[in-house]
DNA sequence: AACAATTACGGAATCCGTAAAAATT
DNA sequence: AATTTTTACGGATTCCGTAATTGTT
């Protein structure tokens, strides 16, 4: 059985080409990694080095091997956080999502749940949302696509609606809802983590500009002393920071269909118990509107 | 980094139950495994087990642990043969099949070239040609179908084309080609190991009996003290032992077009270079006719 | 002269087995 | 009484660093 501290050696040595720098990288000496490498090879029966006196060189096995142990410490590696992964998943249910919106509700949930419920900050690409599960990163993925594998399922939670909070005084606002092609050419203020929305109201308002913010601090005081329009859905109420009573726009529902999103709770079939409290209070205090 | 014998000791308790099977199976002693698992627990940080004075049994992440484990376990085991099989391949040009005609010529050819050429006696299942190729267990594999990947290519080679051997007073036989459909309800003589040849026979004619004999030696003999009918094809030629000069049988081909295969040779596009003469080899002695 | 790899030697850490103890069925 | 786990102790293996050697650039 081949020790990782040599596949270890023999990765870094892949890189550096040298022994004296493969010890430096690894904070060892240069006789270890010698004695390494000899031993590496006497293990596999396979020689992987050519020995010049003073130069020392991987052979053809020696790139394969090097190539295949890179990927195996890359496992061997993921078998540890995997595995503290789960570990903590056994103790606090974490959500994640991949659009803003549906996680204010998790947070707005969180506090009232007697269980240990941790809602992250950051949400993902909906590519990683399987991912995520599966390594035991998150407990429950929000999504706008249902996942379906073997051992994922999802389940329906409600819609997102997008709308534009337009100044008052706008011809757009004269009336109860407004399209994407209405706001042809606007430039609308957007902060930057909007997750999936980003590219809906990139692909669907023609000729638009968009100002993003990164600080939610600095999104809200523009908002205040501007008449720039910014989006919200029907989900932003539960956003604890955006109370700004004093505004002077009114939101006007966006009637197109990519104005909507279908958001899915996805989760391990093994979790499905678990995850039951969870979605039937994320369902219970959806919005109907 | 976790020590490979830890996760040995974890994967076999898992199957076990005790640890005093656990050190039975792995011919060490029971407080080696006690120190084992205790230092599993300490490395990994993660409560693995639930003790009892008495007793030991795996927590759910202990469970979860030991499924990694094992999974790991077999990559770690596939990284020595793999890099074993490399090295080997490096020296010898392995080449394997999906049907046993294309390996008799390969046969011959191997004795023909100067270059260290292996040619296996068994045949795989074509759904395992690309593991085998990716895996450095064979070069080539010569196959009835073409296998496209990034790293893997097919060359087409030639046809394989099957035909009956008939006793000359049967009344097939008085034409120069048959068809499936008239050996309908006969039986045939068939060595056990003829590849994807068998689900060809078994599909295309209708009701017939097939008498499956596992000893080349056998079959040698049955066909030589027996009327039945028997299979060979346009490769057949290439078997060293097939040489029966005293045959009472006449080669009748059959004209369906599931009686012939187009048989390509895969490899990996690394290896395009070392096999271009073998394959050069291979068509230049493929049969015409 | 500087650098790279290897070998030799001694110390330190670790891993194992034997023996003994504690607790359960 | 037999089985299972755990701890304690001593020995053996192994792994590492320092120092020295060889050979190259």
């Amino acid at each position: 059985m081949i020790e990782p501290y040599l596949l270890e050696e023999l990765v870094a040595f892949s890189r550096t080409g040298t022994l004296a720098k493969t010890a430096q990288q690894l904070h060892v000496t240069q006789p270890t990694v010698t004695r390494g490498m000899q031993k590496l090879e006497d293990d596999l029966g396979v020689q992987l080095f050519d020995r010049q006196p003073n130069r020392i060189t991987l052979t053809a096995t020696g790139r394969h091997a090097a190539e295949l142990a890179t990927r195996l410490m890359a496992q061997h590696q993921a078998f540890s956080t995997q595995v503290q992964a789960f570990d903590h998943a056994q103790r606090v249910l974490t959500i994640t999502a991949t659009l803003p919106g549906p996680l204010l509700l998790a947070r707005q949930i969180a506090q009232h749940t007697d269980q240990a419920l941790s809602v992250t900050t950051t949400f993902s690409p909906i590519d990683q949302a399987t991912d995520l599960l599966t390594t035991h990163q998150a407990t429950l993925v929000l999504t706008q696509r249902e996942l379906q594998t073997p051992t994922l399922e999802s389940r329906y939670l409600g819609r997102e609606k997008l709308a534009v909070n337009l100044d008052q005084f706008m011809y757009q606002a004269n009336q109860t809802t407004v399209t994407f092609a209405e706001l042809r050419g606007m430039s609308f203020l957007v902060l930057q983590d909007i997750g999936s929305w980003r590219e809906v109201i990139q692909r669907e308002i023609p000729q638009a500009k968009f100002l993003y913010q990164t600080q939610p601090s600095a999104f809200r005081e523009i908002t205040t002393y501007s008449d720039f329009p910014y989006f919200s859905t029907n989900l932003s109420r539960f956003d604890p920071h955006v109370a700004t009573p004093t505004d002077h726009r009114v939101r006007r529902p966006i009637r197109d269909a990519a104005a909507q999103m279908p958001i899915y709770a996805s989760y391990l079939k093994a979790d499905r118990q678990r995850v039951k409290p969870v979605l039937a209070a994320l369902r219970a205090h959806w919005p109907d509107d």
